[in-house]
RNA sequence: GCCCGGGUGGUGGAACGGUAGACACAGAGGACUUAAAAUCCUUUGCUCGCAAGAGCGUGUGGGUUCGAAUCCCACCCCGGGCACCA
C-alpha cells in the first residue's frame, strides 16, 4: 500500500470490482429499516454531464452509502428522462432519430456517474421513453381521464413559435418560451388538460407536513395563489342616448321595491311565508330568467309588465332593446370597499361584452370592437410589460353597485385577465394601485373609503404638518395624492351603516349581507390553472385516446396499451398547430372499443407527465403486470431524501405531487406526498471570461460583456477582458467534465472537493487546484494508515473493553468517538462540508500520535497496549468515516489493513457516549458580558465551585474593583457571567 | 412593486441566545534538502503596545437580554422567484 493518494493506481480497479460484485443492487433484507435517496430525473443531454451535475448525485451518494453500512435497506436508483422537446431539439439539429441518440447520451451519462463511483442500482434503471415504461404513464393518463382529471378542450395556449407546440403555464417565463427564449403567442386549439385545480387546496394544505426548503414551499404556495373574497353578480343597466350625454344621475332615494312588492300581489302571484321584498323580486326575476319552464305559471304579459316597471324603477333608465337582464360576476378580496367602487372593468375577452355591445351607442360599439381586437393580437409578452401604461375604453353601459344602488361605468381593459377570478371586478381606486392609475388616466371618480393614517397623510402632506387638515384635502381631492391608501388596518368611512367598522369587521359584515341577498357567495380563488398537457410534437408519451367518428373521445383499451410511438423518419414539428402524428395514417386510423372506426390522438403528452411518476417505478422497475406491485411501493415510499435544483420549484415538484395524491385517492400508493424530504443543491460556477463591447456592438440589459472562449480571452489585450463566475454550460465553453477532473485530481478528490468546497445548498466557484487540496488530505490519510501497519490490530473490537484505558488511549478513544458522533449527525443533516471538516480535523488529531517528530522517531518507547488497540480502533473509523465521501480510498486502505469485502457492507461505526466525554472542560468567564478568562473544570462540578472558581480568576479581578457583585449566571461547563456594577 | 434566501478575516466558510472566526486556502517564519518540489512544524481578524495587556470587531442604525452573528423593528446592498391574480 501506498503512503500517499494515488488514484490512477487504484480507483478504477474498485469501481470494477464493485461492478463484478453487483455491490450496489438493492437489497431487500426482512425487518430492516428502508432508506430511499433519489436525485431528480435527468434528461440525458448530448454535452454530457460537467462537474456541476456531480454537486447534485455525490451529497446523495453519501448519505445512501452511509444509511448502507448503518443497515437501511437502501433504494438509491437512476433512470432518464428521455422524452421530450430537449431531446428532439436536439435530435432534429443533429439530423438524427432521437431514439438511438437518446441511447447513447444516456449511456455516457451512466459511464460518467460510474467514473465518480456513485452507488446506483443499474439494474433497476430505465428511460421514460421505454415503452415498458411509457405503457404506464398511459395507464395513469386512463386512470385520471376515468377519474374526470384529464379533459380536452379548446382554449388559448401559449404557443412557442419556435419549439412549434403549445407550453404550460409552468414553462413560460416572463411571456417566453423557458427553452426557446420565444415570445410566446396566444393559439386557440383544442388541447388537453389534467385537473390539477381541482387539488389546490390539498396542494396547498400538505406544504405543511413536508421537510422542504421554505423558499420552495413558498414558491409553491405564491403558485397555488390562494385568495379568500365574494363573488358577487352586477346587473347591467344602459342608459338612453340622451341621458348617456348628460352627467351621471343620483339612484332613486325612495323603496324602489315597496312599489315593487305592490305590482307583484297585484298580479295575483301570492309568495310564501313572509319573505323579504328583496328576496321576492329576486323570485320573480329567477322565475323570468332562470326557470321559464315555471313561469307559465304566471301571466306572462303581467309579469312582463312587472319586469318592465322594476326596470322603470332605475331612474333614468331605458330598458334594454331584447328586454333580457344582464349581469356579471365580479370577485374581490375587499369587500369592504364596496362603497368606493366608482367603475367595473371587463377583461377585454369577457363573454359579456357581446351581449353589451348590442345595446350601446354605435361609436362606444366601434371603440369597444377596436379595443378587443387591440387586445386580441398583443402578445402576452407586451401584455405583461411591468408597470405599462394603463389602457381601456368605456363600453357605454352601467353596472349597479349593490351596496348604494349608483351606477358606475363598464369599462373594458386589459389589466383584467380572462383568466382569473371572473374576468371582471369593482373598481376602487380609492384603495387599489392599478385602479387608481387607471381613474387619474380616464378620469373617473376616486371615492375613499378607508380613513387614512396619520403616516399616509404626513408622506402626501404639502407644507407644515396638520392632520385634520390634510385629511380635509384628502376627501376633497384624493387624486391629488398620487397614490392610493392601501391599508388593511383602519376603519371605514363613506360607507353608509358600515362608516367606524374595521376592515375586517366589515368584511365579515359585508359578505354575511351580499351572501343574504342572494347575489353572492364568500368563495376562494386560486391562481393555479389546469395542467396543460397536449403537446404538438413528436419525441413523447401519446395519449392514448381514439376519436370515434361521431365525435366522442374513447380511452384506448387498456389490453392495447402501450399506443406505441410509432418509428418514422421525418418527424419535425409542422408548425400548423398539428402534431407531425398527424400525417402517420397507419397510426392515426384505428378502432376504438366497439369497433367503431376512429383516429387516435395525435398532441403527445409533455415530459412533465413521464417525470411525475419515475419514483414509483423504480420501487418495482420490471413489473409487467402492472404498473408497481402496491406492497413495494409502500414499503419504499416516501422518498426519504430527494436532491435537485431549485428550478423545478413549480413545475415537476408540483406535478408529481399531484399525481401522487390522485394516485393515493385511488389507493394505488399509501403516502399522500411523494418527497418527505427535499433539498436544492447549490451550482458549480466557473470563471467565464468576456470582453468589452466592441463599437457598434450593444450589450443586452443585465449584460456586462460578451462571452468569448478562453482561446480568444488569451489573445485579447489585458484591458479587454474581464472574468466572471458563471455557471458552467457548453454555450459558454466554461464545462470541466468528471473525466477531466478524475484525470487530473482523481475521483474521491473530486467527491471531497465538491462536498467541502461550499455548503451543500450554496454555489462553488470552481478551482481545479482546489480539488488537489482534497488530494492531499486524502495522502495524509494513507500517510496515518501507513504509519500505523505495524501496530495495527484487526480484533481490537474483541480486546478492547478488557483493557483498562491509559491517558493517551483514553485521549484516543475520546477522539474517535467525538467523531463519530459529529460525522454521523453531518450526513444525517447533509451538512457535508463540515463532515469533511470533522475527518479533516481527526487526522490532525491522529497526526502527532501517529507520525512521531522526525529524529525522535528512534527513540519512541513501545505503546502500550491499550494504546495499541485504541489507535486500531481510530484507524478503522477513520476509514469506515472516510468511506461514504471517499469509497475508492476507503476500500483500498480497507484491503489494505487486512479486511475482506468492501466498506459499503461493514458496520458503520457507532458512537459511544462515555467514551465522548471530556474529563474537564473549558468554562469562561465573563464580567457583565465581556470574556475576560477561562478555567478548567470537571464537567460535573456543581455551581457553587465554578461560580468561586469564576471569582478565582487573576483577569477577573481588576475588572471587578470597586464593583459590587449583583448577579452570576452560570450556565454549567461552558460560561460563568459575572454581573457587576 | 411583492415574496423568499443571503451579507462573518486577504479568500471559501464554522458557530443549540453562551469563549466569533472550527476546517481549509492564501500569507509569514522555520525544519529537511546542494537546490527545488513534496512533506512537516510554528504563526496569522483589525488597531495600539517591546511586552503583559487593552480597545474594536459578524452590512447600517435602534431594541430585547446578564449575554446577540443568532431574536425583534427600520434601512442599505447582493442573489433568486413572481409579476396588472382584483
Amino acid at each position: 500500500m501506498a503512503d500517499r493518494y494515488e488514484p490512477a493506481s487504484f480507483e478504477a480497479k474498485w469501481r470494477q470490482r464493485w461492478l463484478e460484485a453487483d455491490l450496489f443492487r438493492t437489497k431487500e433484507k426482512p425487518d430492516a429499516r428502508k432508506f430511499y435517496g433519489l436525485d431528480f430525473f435527468p434528461y440525458p443531454s448530448g454535452a454530457g454531464l460537467s462537474v456541476g451535475h456531480c454537486k447534485n448525485f455525490v451529497p446523495t451518494d453519501v448519505i445512501c452509502r452511509m444509511k448502507a453500512m448503518q443497515g437501511f435497506n437502501v433504494l438509491h436508483p437512476m433512470g432518464f428522462d428521455a422524452f421530450g422537446l430537449p431531446a428532439e431539439n436536439e435530435a432534429i439539429k443533429r439530423h438524427t432519430h432521437p431514439a438511438p441518440m437518446i441511447e447513447r447520451y444516456a449511456q455516457r451519462y451512466k459511464d460518467q456517474m460510474e467514473l465518480i463511483g456513485i452507488s446506483y442500482d443499474w439494474s433497476r434503471a430505465f428511460k421514460s421513453s421505454d415503452p415498458d415504461y411509457y405503457k404506464w404513464t398511459q395507464w395513469i393518463f386512463e386512470l385520471l381521464y376515468k377519474r374526470g382529471l384529464a379533459y380536452r378542450k379548446s382554449a388559448s395556449v401559449n404557443w412557442d413559435p419556435v419549439e412549434k407546440t403549445v407550453l404550460a403555464d409552468e414553462e413560460v417565463i416572463a411571456g417566453r418560451g423557458e427553452r426557446s427564449g420565444a415570445l410566446v403567442e396566444k393559439k386557440w386549439i383544442p388541447q388537453w388538460f389534467f385537473k390539477i385545480t381541482d387539488y389546490a387546496q390539498r396542494l396547498l394544505d400538505d406544504l405543511d407536513t413536508i421537510d422542504w426548503p421554505e423558499g420552495i414551499k413558498t414558491q409553491q404556495r405564491n403558485w397555488i395563489g390562494r385568495s379568500e373574497g365574494v363573488q358577487f353578480s352586477m346587473k347591467v343597466v344602459f342608459h338612453t342616448p340622451q341621458q348617456a350625454a348628460q352627467p351621471e344621475s343620483e339612484a332613486k332615494k325612495d323603496d324602489p321595491l315597496a312599489e315593487l312588492e305592490a305590482e307583484i300581489r297585484a298580479s295575483g302571484f301570492q309568495p310564501e311565508g313572509d319573505m323579504s321584498k328583496i328576496n321576492k323580486a329576486k323570485e320573480i326575476s329567477d322565475k323570468l330568467n332562470k326557470h321559464a319552464e315555471d313561469a307559465h305559471k304566471f301571466d306572462l304579459d303581467q309579469i312582463d309588465g312587472i319586469m318592465q316597471k322594476m326596470r322603470g324603477l332605475e331612474e333614468g333608465l331605458e330598458v334594454s332593446p331584447h328586454g333580457k337582464e344582464l349581469s356579471f360576476d365580479v370577485f374581490t378580496t375587499r369587500v369592504d370597499t364596496i362603497f368606493g367602487m366608482t367603475f367595473c372593468v371587463l377583461a377585454p375577452e369577457h363573454p359579456i361584452v357581446e351581449k353589451i355591445l348590442p345595446n350601446v351607442l354605435p361609436d362606444h360599439r366601434a371603440e369597444v370592437d377596436k379595443y378587443r381586437e387591440q387586445a386580441r393580437t398583443l402578445s402576452e409578452a407586451d401584455r405583461q410589460v411591468v408597470n405599462r401604461e394603463k389602457t381601456g375604453v368605456f363600453t357605454g353601459a352601467y353596472a349597479v353597485n349593490p351596496a348604494n344602488g349608483k351606477h358606475v361605468p363598464i369599462w373594458i381593459a386589459d389589466y383584467v385577465l380572462a383568466t382569473y377570478g371572473t374576468g371582471a371586478i369593482m373598481a376602487v381606486p380609492g384603495h387599489d394601485q392599478r385602479d387608481f392609475d387607471f381613474a387619474v388616466k380616464f378620469g373617473l371618480d376616486v371615492v375613499p373609503v378607508i380613513k387614512p393614517s396619520a403616516d399616509y397623510l404626513k408622506a402626501h402632506a404639502q407644507g407644515d404638518f396638520n392632520e385634520e387638515r390634510e385629511y380635509a384635502r384628502y376627501l376633497a381631492d384624493v387624486k391629488s395624492f398620487t397614490d392610493p391608501f392601501d391599508s388593511k388596518d383602519a376603519t371605514l368611512i363613506n360607507s353608509g351603516e358600515y362608516d367606524g367598522l374595521t376592515v375586517s369587521e366589515a368584511q365579515k359584515g359585508l359578505g354575511l349581507w351580499i351572501e343574504g341577498l342572494g347575489i353572492g357567495d364568500r368563495k376562494v380563488q386560486y391562481k393555479l390553472r389546469d395542467w396543460l398537457i397536449s403537446r404538438q410534437r413528436y419525441w413523447g408519451c401519446p395519449i392514448p385516446i381514439i376519436h370515434t367518428r361521431d365525435g366522442e373521445d374513447q380511452l384506448a383499451p387498456l389490453d392495447s396499451l402501450p399506443v406505441e410511438l410509432p418509428w418514422v423518419e421525418n418527424y419535425e414539428p409542422s408548425g400548423d398547430g398539428a402534431s407531425p402524428l398527424a400525417r402517420i395514417t397507419e397510426f392515426v386510423n384505428t378502432t376504438d372499443l366497439d369497433g367503431r372506426l376512429g383516429q387516435r390522438e395525435t398532441d403527445t403528452m409533455g415530459g412533465f407527465a413521464c417525470s411525475s411518476w419515475y419514483f414509483l417505478r423504480f420501487c418495482d422497475p420490471h413489473n409487467e403486470e402492472r404498473a408497481w406491485d402496491p406492497g413495494k411501493v409502500s414499503y419504499w415510499m416516501p422518498v426519504d431524501c430527494y436532491v435537485g435544483g431549485a428550478e423545478h420549484a413549480v413545475m415537476h415538484l408540483l406535478y408529481a405531487r399531484f399525481w401522487t395524491k390522485v394516485l393515493y385517492d385511488a389507493e394505488l400508493v399509501t403516502v399522500k406526498e411523494p418527497f418527505q424530504r427535499l433539498l436544492n443543491q447549490g451550482q458549480v460556477l466557473a470563471r467565464t471570461p468576456f470582453r468589452k463591447p466592441r463599437e457598434g456592438e450593444h450589450l443586452a440589459l443585465g449584460e456586462e460583456g460578451i462571452l468569448v472562449p478562453f482561446e480568444e480571452a488569451k489573445l485579447l489585450p489585458e484591458d479587454q477582458v474581464f472574468y466572471r463566475w458563471a455557471r458552467m454550460s457548453k454555450s459558454k465553453g466554461n464545462v470541466v467534465t468528471p473525466e477531466e477532473a478524475v484525470e487530473q485530481a482523481g475521483a474521491d478528490a473530486l467527491r471531497l472537493y465538491l462536498l467541502f468546497r461550499a455548503p451543500f445548498d450554496a454555489d462553488i466557484e470552481w478551482e481545479n487546484k482546489g480539488m488537489e487540496d482534497l488530494g492531499r488530505f486524502l495522502s495524509r490519510v494513507f500517510r496515518i494508515i501507513d504509519a500505523t501497519k505495524r501496530d495495527y490490530v484487526q480484533e481490537w473490537r474483541d480486546l478492547i473493553d478488557f483493557e483498562s484505558l491509559d491517558d493517551s488511549s483514553r485521549k484516543l478513544r475520546r477522539v474517535t468517538h467525538q467523531t463519530i458522533r459529529n460525522v454521523t449527525g453531518d450526513i444525517e443533516k447533509l451538512s457535508l462540508n463540515t463532515y469533511v471538516s470533522w475527518l479533516m480535523k481527526y487526522v490532525n488529531e491522529l497526526n502527532p500520535v501517529v507520525l512521531p517528530t522526525r529524529g525522535a522517531q528512534e527513540e519512541k518507547t513501545p505503546r502500550s497496549r491499550a494504546e495499541v488497540l485504541a489507535l486500531s480502533e481510530a484507524v478503522d473509523t477513520l476509514i469506515l468515516l472516510l468511506a461514504p465521501g471517499a469509497p475508492h480510498s476507503a476500500d483500498e486502505l480497507w484491503e489494505a489493513t487486512g479486511h475482506d469485502g468492501f466498506t459499503f457492507e461493514a458496520e458503520w461505526p457507532r458512537f459511544n457516549e462515555q467514551l465522548a466525554v471530556e474529563d474537564l472542560v473549558t468554562v469562561a468567564v465573563q464580567v457583565n458580558g465581556k470574556l475576560r478568562d477561562t478555567f478548567e473544570i470537571s464537567p460535573d462540578a456543581d455551581v457553587p465551585t465554578q461560580e468561586e472558581a469564576a471569582k478565582a480568576c487573576l483577569k477577573v479581578a481588576p475588572h471587578l474593583d470597586g464593583k459590587t457583585i449583583r448577579r452570576m449566571i452560570v450556565v454549567p461547563g461552558k460560561l460563568v457571567n459575572i454581573v457587576a456594577n
